[in-house]
RNA sequence: AGGGGCGUGGUAUAAUGGUAGCAUAGGAGUCUCCAAAACUUUUGAUGGGAGUUCGAUUCUCUCCGCCCCUG
């Protein structure tokens, strides 16, 4: 059996993956973009080794910050623990939908043909090479990565995407208020537990990569470290990222897979692993 | 208390005696490796009252609120 536990950042998905875990005796595959990196721990809300208690957990902690991890990789990785514990039950948990798509689904990567640099280049210029590539490229001209790689293809794919695997997805949710309240309490204790701290270590260290560049909680201390903007700017800035982000997040599992919701009760969470259980059992017993 | 200034979406701002603009937050959506990304779309405002006027958010008065200066 593959659950996939899903839904919004702070929501309460690592809890109930390891009561699901210990119910299921299952393993825990990582499916969040930023705790496969080491040392990216308390930004990322990952896991503990208490918080754990002992259910076994993959893709976590996998590579350096100055790794460059994408999906294609993820898809890797994750097919192969896929078809080594396929005996055992496995629970996929995370907020990073495409990496869950690229994983369980018939998601194609097509392998770069040429690796042209095209630094010099503006976005508008990239993106008016690539209209001349295809008049019918529909890629934002802002959006400049994206744009690189379709001119380094030779080829694009109309190649469906259907599932491999079968697969029970559990979205947990709760009323966008309280998630949002959530969050911005999350923050706050990120900063009591050494966020500055953690961050402070890969600054002084100057490492300098996409995930430090982009990850919600770094970037905008790496902000403040260069004095661009003061301490509480950068937490008001980070609560607002969680925020839209936990919104994106929504918008993907609700339109991309077929998830099951069910809300969290912060008073009496067992009820609502108990909720999940009654679904999963249904579902076997079908 | 006296003198001065200011009140425009949740927030920050623009403009005008004649359709109140922009940003951001909020809502909805898109997605074949930037995905904690990049976009699309949408709700929402002239502090209250009165006067002048064909028409007031704009001008006048008043009340309320906030800020600065003085004692």
């Amino acid at each position: 059996m593959i659950l996939a536990i899903v839904g919004p950042t702070g929501v309460g998905k690592t809890k109930l993956s390891v009561m699901l875990a210990h119910i299921y005796d299952a393993i825990i595959i990582n499916a969040d973009s930023t705790q496969v990196y080491k040392g990216m721990d308390i930004g990322t809300a990952k896991v503990t080794e208490e918080e754990k208690e002992g259910v076994p957990h993959f893709l976590l902690d996998i590579v350096p910050v100055t790794d460059n991890y994408t999906a294609y990789n993820y898809q890797k990785d994750a097919r192969e623990l896929i078809n080594k514990y396929k005996d055992r039950n496995i629970i996929f948990v995370g907020g990073t939908g495409l990496y869950l798509k690229s994983a369980l689904y018939n998601y194609v990567f097509l392998d770069e043909e040429e690796h042209e640099d095209y630094a010099q280049y503006t976005n508008e210029e990239l993106y008016e090479l690539c209209l001349k590539k295809d008049p019918n490229m529909k890629i934002h001209k802002n959006n400049r990565v994206r744009l690189e790689r379709f001119l380094n293809k030779k080829i694009t794919t109309n190649e469906p995407c259907y599932p491999l695997y079968d697969v029970v997805y559990i979205g947990l949710t709760m009323d966008r208020k309280t998630l949002y309240e959530r969050i911005n309490k999350r923050v706050d204790e990120m900063f009591n537990n050494g966020l500055i701290e953690e961050v402070r270590g890969f600054y002084e260290q100057k490492l300098n990569s996409k995930v430090l560049n982009t990850a919600i909680g770094y970037k905008e201390l790496f902000k403040y470290f260069d004095g661009l903007i003061s301490l509480d700017e950068a937490r008001e800035l980070i609560k607002k990222k969680s925020r839209n982000y936990a919104k994106r997040q929504y918008t993907w599992f609700n339109n991309q897979m077929d998830v099951k919701w069910f809300s969290t009760d912060l008073d009496n969470f067992s009820k609502t692993v108990g909720e999940v259980k009654q679904y999963i059992d249904e579902i076997r017993n079908n």
